[in-house]
DNA sequence: ATAGGGTTAG
């Protein structure tokens, strides 16, 4: 009964049937800590494990590896070598399973002497343990050792094969991973979604959408997780026809659409040009969550539809979704590129109310809020005042507001920080040459274009999909 | 009856 609750994620009623039962033994402790893990509730396996010990029950191999499997990614990585400890008193860091789940949580903290103390300590090494110390190594950063890992592994499987293409794609080496992929000799929809993925996170949509019509060739059926980075990829590179396609084919598919595929489908619509198709899609959602509805208010945001864009904000609200970060980033923006100058002061500080402190990125945003709207002097002030150092982007929206509005001293303030910054950004010589063109002194222009002939500054390429002579790609 | 290695969103 209690695993039939797990396994439905209902742990108030797992918890409410395992606090009834009189004779519990180390299968129901280790099933209530699986529910735990599964619901992503680290601190609740953290309690449970303390508890189960005081009790007095003695944890075995499951017991384990699932409370480390719990830990990884939390604040309870730090138990990861007193859990060690615990399994070498117990002579149980010789299994399989608690060593594969070692070796993760060695990689999570970035212990690399730990990895392989696990690793030699195991004591009968079988595929998935040689699987697990290459991805270790790979997480450590050592592409190296990885591959003699794998060269040297007794056998290898599909899941060997993909580990490594994932390294080398986790260490942007986009290349060797690809070279790696068309050496496998069999390919599963992970092998091919790994790939796509990493073409994704490195800008290539292109190869991404190639490979994904070489994989449906191939006759492999991609799930949710396949989708989800392909449509990232027409999101990537604007391509509506192509992002309509996918969407077609997700609805064919028959795949279970789930929160982050649906979020995706909204976020590619949006960042392609058709916002109401966007929204149309976003409102049949049954189960929208804090992603889904940051990614509806970004695309108004960024269609310049400020006051749909707030009225998203406030429906979230209203539904009792808590805003993060994310969505003060999205609201503030929405509120500079519609001029809304006292809505986003006032979203600015109700910050607090939501117990969100407000990062460089919103101040890069209220910069932005009255630097567009022509309040240059408002906006420096803003960013004396800032609790933190100005980065880039906060000296971009300067200098920016002051290409807009043609002020050559403060534009000139904002370039040199920038420069100091970060040497040579292009921006800043294209956006002070504009504003010296506008003033029609053409000597500084001049000066301007052969010092970065020069310094090989190079402009940034741009480009629109705005009745471009090459259609929709 | 409970456990280990590879993939997704703002």
């Amino acid at each position: 009964m209690i695993n039939g609750y797990v396994k439905n994620h209902q742990m108030q009623h797992a918890h409410d049937l395992f606090d009834e039962m009189p004779m519990k033994d180390v299968v129901s402790w280790n099933t209530m800590l699986s529910g735990f893990h599964k619901t992503k509730n680290p601190e609740a396996v953290y309690l449970c494990l303390v508890q189960m010990r005081r009790v007095g029950f003695r944890p075995n191999e499951y017991t384990l590896s699932i409370v480390i499997s719990a830990f990884l990614d939390s604040v309870f990585n730090v138990l990861v070598s007193q859990i060690h400890a615990h399994a070498v008193c117990l002579a149980l860091n010789m299994s399989v399973f608690v060593g594969s789940a070692l070796m993760r949580g060695y990689a999570n903290v970035g212990n690399q002497v730990g990895l392989c103390r696990v690793f030699e300590d195991i004591l009968v090494k079988d595929v998935t343990s040689w699987n697990a110390l290459v991805s270790g190594y790979m997480e450590l950063g050592c592409m190296v050792e990885a591959q003699g890992v794998f060269d040297a592994m007794p056998e290898r499987n599909i899941v060997s094969w993909t580990s490594l293409v994932n390294g080398y794609i986790c260490n942007k080496r986009i290349n060797e991973a690809r070279s790696v992929f068309n050496k496998m000799s069999e390919r599963n929809v992970f092998s091919w979604t790994v790939m796509i993925s990493g073409y994704v996170q490195n800008q290539k949509f292109m190869d991404a959408l190639e490979l994904f019509i070489w994989m449906l060739k191939s006759g492999c059926q991609p799930n949710h997780f396949t989708f989800s980075s392909v449509l990232d990829a027409c999101a990537g590179c604007s391509s509506l026809i192509m992002g309509q396609q996918v969407h077609s084919s997700i609805l064919k598919s028959g795949v279970p659409g789930d929160d982050i595929l649906s979020t995706s489908v909204v976020d590619m619509y949006a960042k392609c040009g058709d916002i109401e198709a966007a929204f149309s899609f976003f409102e049949s959602m049954p189960n929208k969550n804090l992603v889904s509805w940051n990614s509806i208010i970004g695309g108004f945001a960024r269609h310049g539809l400020a006051i749909r864009a707030l009225e998203e904000f406030e429906r979230m609200i209203k539904f009792g979704v808590r805003p993060d970060e994310i969505t003060f980033v999205n609201v503030l923006s929405a509120c500079g590129h519609g001029g809304l100058i006292a809505e986003g002061e006032k979203y600015f500080n109700s910050m607090v109310e939501y117990t969100i402190k407000a990062g460089v990125e919103h101040y890069a945003c209220m910069v932005d809020l009255y630097g567009r709207a022509g309040k240059l002097e408002k906006a420096e002030k803003f960013i004396k005042e800032m609790p933190f150092e100005p980065d880039v982007v906060v000296w971009g929206a300067l200098l920016g507001a002051c290409g807009l509005h043609s002020n050559l001293e403060l534009g000139q303030v904002a370039a040199e920080r920038i420069c100091k910054l970060k040497n040579n950004h292009p921006a800043v010589y294209s956006m002070l040459s504009k504003i010296q063109g506008e003033k029609e002194e053409w000597s500084s222009v001049i000066e301007f274009r052969e010092m970065m002939k020069e310094r090989h500054v190079k402009k940034q390429k741009a480009s629109s999909w705005v009745e471009s002579p090459f259609g929709d790609r």
